[in-house]
DNA sequence: CTGAAAGCGCTAACAA
DNA sequence: TTGTTAGCGCTTTCAG
């Protein structure tokens, strides 16, 4: 069988209906009423159907529903672990509520997500779920615009002019130091991903950031990947013990910060004890494995799914939903070791 | 500012013409062909289209045009890697093509996937990307009677039904095995994934399976994820030496097995060397850094887009791609150890 | 340069 | 149970 494939008309309704030897009504009555056509008659449509190869048409559909059945997500990257399992209870949910996914990246750029906005309700997405509450003024002239549902995710602010599905970011954040601070540690490096752009980064930083004056805190911003945590963390000499435990604010740095203690020989949780943010599958499997904030990230797709489902469904705006963090205490943190400082 | 919005009805082409006191055609054109409207007379319908706040409806366009502008990717799971980086580089590169991309998940399950091919056809795909070749006759009648372009990504086989993109899954596996081999290892436990309904994890196995007679492989099935991998190798006492080598068919379940070797104190690569297959991001950052064949999955993602988008734009079948792999070799593998065997 | 009018494929009253 | 017909919002001739 040839790859190709020959190109004739496409088939519509009314070639259905011609076939069969019916209006146009009938044929659109099998497809949304079967059971108020005779058997007869809906098996002749039927067969012309077939014979003919006819496949609805979506845009005629969506003319007269007024629907499309699709919402949109913007997202920073997929090559993310926590983007990654959000769209995908994301779409496993929307598709419980015969909704699909539109996917599209934003590369953490404002601008970029304002045009791949536009795009995603020029073709009609009926809904869109964002990342965070950093956006570009196009974007909200645009959902302000085009008064369409659109729900940020990743965050919980209630004051913020759209509904928010998420965690508290400066919550679990803090949850992690204090984790830190209660087994003596006091000076403690952060690591974090980029900031600008990101104000999920930028509140667990403000989360902890004067949270505990007794903690000395330094902080370096890494790239957010396991290659980026292991460079930012490479030129440190552990052994001046400037710093007894490390805070990352991501699990992926976190997994490169590990690597890269391991590779210096310095010993987790012993010499260093490594906190991480987010829990990712892997977290857990690492050596030693990891202590890190679990953040429900596949439930929040879920609840995500539904507001804006229920949202177009029934153009009533959702509620603000929060989510609860889990500290997970593993095997990468322990006791700051006692000395004079 | 309330999150809600009062829902008047949306404005249409008609309201913008009568407000700026033109026809439908003018207004039209305004949007298609701007050059053709007087200067003045296109301001005021501009000015009426804001003050209306008008945004276009994208199913009228596209019953017009038979066009949505978007394209449909099936993939097992958002959740691995190696399709989030494919699916990433697919929507980045259709995006340049002014093409959209609705993302579906199959679970690997082919019933799955049938039904969610046939829920982007009915909103209105005008192409599919799928991976690999094993699907349900449901999804090939589907295909065959909508004649809708699809292309198969993540192998390659110019006999296939449809047009592929991807590279030679059997010989990235026998690369990897000759690299064991090459290093002296004879006795090498094969882990890899799932196989049942995953034709690119049957031909790695098909690729190494006989195509080396002096080397003797025993196979180990494995859940594809970092914990699966751990699990699998947990319950082996490394220090019979029934293996000198692991050869992973996976980064992620090689992963796993990094992790666990080093766990029960077993030291890769001086006593067991270990190999993967796909060369993920973290692979490169691993203690010790894996030696794995690298699969190019951005790039196929580039490819499966300008293919897809090929087809859709002029109808004619894109042709099969074979993209290379390549062998990383890093410090996961060494030369056996000389023992008598 | 602009307007009138005929559809695109389908749904939904309303009649019969 | 079935048919007729008027749109849905927009594009596109074809005439002015």
């Amino acid at each position: 069988m040839a790859k190709g494939k020959a190109e004739r008309r496409r088939a519509n309704l009314r070639d259905v209906a011609t076939a069969a030897n019916v209006s146009v009504a009938t044929v659109s009555r099998v497809l949304n009423a079967p059971g108020t056509v005779a058997e007869t008659t809906r098996k002749r449509v039927e067969e012309a159907m077939t014979s003919l190869r006819w496949v609805p048409s979506a845009a005629a559909r969506a003319i007269n529903s007024g629907r499309t059945r699709f919402i949109g997500a913007l997202v920073p990257t997929l090559v993310h672990d926590i983007y990654a399992r959000v769209l995908g209870s994301l779409e496993s949910q929307l598709a419980l509520h015969r909704l699909s996914l539109v996917v599209a990246t934003t590369q953490d750029d404002p601008e970029i997500e304002a045009r791949k906005a536009r795009g995603l309700i020029d073709i009609g997405a009926e809904g869109l779920i964002v990342s965070g509450m950093t956006h570009a003024q196009d974007f909200y002239d645009l959902i302000e615009r085009g008064a369409i549902p659109v729900v940020a995710t990743s965050c919980h602010d209630p004051r913020y002019f759209l509904p928010t599905v998420g965690y508290d970011n400066a919550g679990a954040a803090r949850a992690a130091l204090d984790h830190l601070r209660s087994l003596g540690h006091r000076r403690i490096l952060v690591v974090h991903g980029p900031s600008a752009n990101n104000d999920r980064t930028r509140a667990r930083i403000a989360g902890i950031i004067d949270h505990d004056p007794q903690a000395e805190l330094s902080f370096l911003e890494s790239p957010l990947s396991i290659g980026g945590g292991c460079e930012t963390v490479r030129g440190i000499d552990w052994s001046e013990r400037k710093w007894t435990a490390c805070l990352c604010l991501s699990d992926v740095i976190a997994t490169g910060v590990l690597f890269e203690l391991q590779r210096q020989g310095v010993s987790v949780p012993s010499q260093v004890s490594v906190i991480g943010t987010d829990d990712l599958p892997g977290s857990a499997h690492l050596c030693p494995e990891l202590t890190t904030v679990h953040l429900p990230v596949s439930r929040m797709g879920l609840a995500a799914a539904d507001a804006i489902a229920g949202w177009v469904e029934t153009q009533e705006t959702p509620q603000d939903r929060l989510l609860d963090f889990d500290l997970i205490v593993r095997a990468s943190t322990a006791p700051a070791a006692q000395d004079g400082s």
